[in-house]
DNA sequence: AAGAGACCCTGGATGC
DNA sequence: TGCATCCAGGGTCTCT
């Protein structure tokens, strides 16, 4: 499940390896990758070629800067990854799985594997990139400076689960199930305590656990729970930091109450139910 | 307008 | 053991 430090950890992989190679052909076997059969069609065309000037994140989407000015978007979405390998196909990390292959002229090969194909890739002029993001409301990056305590607390401010407001990439973007779970964990915030019930010093301690909890997920490389690998096949290692996701009925590293699991927003949330109540008054 | 729920997709886990 | 069913989940779309 990629969020924001899986992505950023990609996307540094991907800048190291990719930045300044030219396209030799690009093909892909998955229409629905796209947003139209004509861009499916006519992708090999539309890279061949061109060349990789840059990278980089916009929440959970990757942004490909291309010399040509237009840059490739490409969202991960649930069991999406990247794979950059070498020389010629190591079969050990294909997979059987690839949805989307780009050859460089230099023998290298960028490969998106993807089981569910949940997984979405765009290509567009660089001058369209707000529309693009302005379309999906997408709001400012939870990393990015920004995404202050003041913009948080406006963000949070309505009348929806703490956790399904995290989750929605419009009130901030780049937070997924496993770090909103963390999170809150850290901050000792009931996932289902409404937005606009939070005081000012619960609002800075989400914010404080956001920014460290993230910048602590993208030092360990990611979670590598499932499908989740860096472009080098290599894991990474929040998942041996987490203190809630996924480990409903093991004890709290707080308290040593046993972690709950319920569903808010239709995704599981993990927490305490000692260190984060929902208050009387809510 | 904003919130809630369905939907996409498939491997792995669970249940009988 | 083997088959069927359930579950995970990000974002988009539809419904209320």
């Amino acid at each position: 499940m990629p969020e924001l430090p899986e992505v950023e950890t990609v996307v540094r992989e991907l800048r190291q390896g990719i930045v300044g190679k030219k396209i030799k052909s690009a093909e892909s076997d998955t229409p629905q990758l796209f947003k139209t059969e004509s861009i499916f069609r006519s992708i090999g065309e539309l890279l061949r070629g061109d060349m990789i000037k840059s990278l980089g994140r916009q929440g959970k989407y990757i942004l490909i800067y291309l010399k040509s000015k237009r840059v490739l978007i490409v969202h991960l979405k649930m069991t999406g990854h990247f794979l950059l390998e070498s020389g010629s196909r190591n079969h050990e990390s294909s997979n059987g799985y690839i949805r989307f292959s780009i050859k460089f002229t230099d023998g290298s090969e960028l490969l998106f594997s993807d089981v569910r194909k949940f997984g979405r890739i765009w290509i567009l002029p660089e001058s369209h990139l707000a529309d693009f993001f302005g379309g999906r409301k997408l709001a400012y990056d939870a990393l990015s400076p920004q995404c202050s305590e003041e913009y948080l607390h406006t963000q949070l401010s309505r009348n929806r689960a703490i956790k399904a407001l995290l989750l929605d990439q419009s009130c901030v973007a780049g937070i997924g199930n496993i770090y909103s779970d963390e999170i809150l964990w850290a901050a000792r915030i009931h996932p289902l305590r409404r937005g606009s019930s939070l005081m000012e010093t619960e609002v800075r301690r989400i914010f404080k656990s956001m920014k460290d909890i993230l910048k602590l997920g993208i030092r360990t490389g990611g979670t590598s729970i499932r499908d989740y690998r860096k472009p080098s096949g290599q894991y990474g290692s929040f998942q041996n930091y987490r203190k809630v996701y996924q480990r409903a009925g093991l004890p709290c590293p707080r308290c040593k109450t046993p972690i709950r699991r319920i569903v808010v927003a239709q995704r599981g949330a993990h927490f305490c139910p000692d260190c984060q109540k929902l208050a009387t008054s809510d």
